[in-house]
DNA sequence: AATTAAAATGAAAACGTTTACATTGCGCTT
DNA sequence: AAGCGCAATGTAAACGTTTTCATTTTAATT
């Protein structure tokens, strides 16, 4: 590997020289300044990160940590890519650990990434009060969330505006005649399932429609868990006429139960799916659903990050984003 | 940051031996090896990841670049979780490059992955002859290819068998009684578009079915594409009585068309892709798809890989996976 | 008891940067 | 012509490891 001592001797100069015109920091001569990029170019010099990062904390070295419960979910592979176009124009790598969901391994990656002295990290944690992370971020190391949040701590986040994004997708069923109306959540421990409970309550409530409890089912927010609670929804002796499924996963796997049982939708059980997904018009029929704009979370996240980074007294935001409801035919 | 200077000094010892017990590395007496553990512990060390990279080449510091085409496309991210999945196994981090088919982006995360001097790196480059891969891999980097191999060098691949899961899918097609096949390919110059295509008509020829060059669209492997190509499929004066389409994307792309028309599948237009997803069947009617082991591709990859860091004279293997037709009923 | 081998440890260099500090040289002012 | 200020450059320490080599301690052999 060529390294700033070749350039320097190249160039006939010392290294402090040839760091200086590489970070623009400093005088140098404009004669000196072209011999040594001559000698940069000839020799095919890259400074390496790594010395870089190690060398100083004051300064950037392009390296960001993600954290995300569980790729195989559109909605969070949504939001890397947004990270990752971000961070890309912000000449920055990005470390990518998905815990899928497992606490253990959401601790390691920790580990593993306070070791590689990333620049910053975004992150959906596991946990609202998850003490590893909590301990990080007090440590002085910048973190923005993404999703959810943590509790009694001053973080920045983004995120959506769960509760409203559920209370508009029920209250459309509602609206649109469906008395029945089942749903399906996540984990009970994401912030984002309670939350979108409630919205479901609360446009019930609005309506005033009684509040049935073996309408809502608590699963894994995957995707056999979507199968097998709609299962039981419709095994019910009153089953539901509609159905709100709680992300992406879970309503994919209310479409294979919906189905396979050979019922029509919307006419036989209509459903609304929280999380949209570039192919939900692939669907047969399209797919209603709650668009979360994904992409813009990423975006956003990684925005945050930088700002912090530079001005790491700067107060804490959350930033709130809209859902949409997107209306197709299945509901 | 806790640093082993600190372990040393509260250890009594000095960081040479620190390292030792840390790299069950030379001999080291029980009784200080306790007393260093036991410094460790109480000081929360953790060895940075960083400074080892930095000091030596010869030992792994753990970390693996992954170059993908594009994450939007579900096959490469259950590439990518499989080779998230063994590298964690493996106490390895990953740095993740999603260069979007953009050679400009690929050369620069190339650039990006050099100098954070990565162990190895998983790629699927976007070009047979990428120049700048072939330099790294001439420069001892050690590379996986999935998907996609380097022409005229050697180096290990992962992918599956196009040519016959091609094949597989139109035969299948024709036993069924389709006459008219369409395929939908993706960008020309990726090679699994190639031996797709070669299978698809190896199995028109060996079936007697004259090939017709109207019935073949090539696109860039994107949804939008397979919105658009499809389209023009059924806008033929002879459209086809079936579709065979070149990857993920484009099926849903596909999809999305002939949903809009409210053409009925099979009966209308008959579809089967390359591909298959984990909600495939959530799918109305229920895909009929090509599924790669892509899971597997990513696992493979990075079992090739560290084998391949750990004996970098080992001869090159070239693994083929086969592909499974799932006959579902959208064909 | 003397010699030797082996085990245990330490000192210091090296990896490739950044950066504080020191030094040089040059053009001004007086 | 002495002094000053500033631009231009160099020297060397530091970041946190690994690793070579040297040294000390311990144990084994005679």
């Amino acid at each position: 590997m060529v390294s700033m001592n070749d350039v320097a001797k190249k160039a006939g100069v010392s290294i402090a020289t040839v760091s200086r015109v590489l970070n623009n920091n400093g005088n140098v001569n404009e004669a000196t300044r072209v011999k040594i990029l001559k000698a940069i170019k000839d020799l095919k010099y890259q400074p390496s990160r790594v010395a870089k990062r190690l060398r100083s904390k004051s300064v950037s070295s392009n390296l960001f940590g993600v954290l995300i419960p569980d790729i195989e979910n559109p909605f969070y592979v949504d939001v890397l890519r947004g990270i990752e176009e971000l961070a890309y124009n912000n000449n920055s790598a990005i470390i990518m650990c998905n815990f899928g969901q497992d606490e253990k391994k959401e601790k390691l990656y920790l580990d593993i990434l306070q070791s590689e002295a990333i620049d910053g990290l975004i992150a959906a944690p596991a946990r609202e009060d998850d003490p590893q992370l909590k301990r990080m971020l007090k440590g002085g190391l910048p973190v923005v969330c993404v999703d959810r949040g943590l509790r009694d701590v001053d973080v920045d986040v983004v995120l959506v505006d769960n509760r409203t994004g559920a209370f508009n997708a029920v209250d459309y069923l509602i609206k649109s005649g469906y008395k029945r109306i089942a749903y399906i959540a996540g984990l009970p421990e994401i912030p984002s399932s309670r939350l979108r409970e409630l919205g479901y309550k609360d446009a019930l409530a609005e309506n005033g429609i009684p509040f049935s409890k073996e309408l809502v089912k608590f699963g894994n927010s995957k995707h056999e868990s979507g199968i097998k609670l709609c299962s039981e929804l419709l095994d019910l002796p009153n089953p539901p006429d509609a159905i709100f499924t709680g992300n992406n996963l879970i309503t994919l796997g209310a479409l294979e139960t919906i189905h396979n049982r050979k019922l029509k939708i919307p006419e036989d059980i209509a459903i609304v799916g929280f999380d949209d997904m570039y192919w939900s018009s692939s669907l047969n029929p399209p797919l209603t659903a709650v668009r979360q704009p994904a992409y813009e979370i990423g975006k956003r996240a990684v925005e945050l990050l930088i700002q912090r980074i530079q001005d790491p007294e700067r107060s804490c935001i959350q930033m709130t984003l809209n859902t949409e409801l997107m209306k197709r035919s299945s509901a």
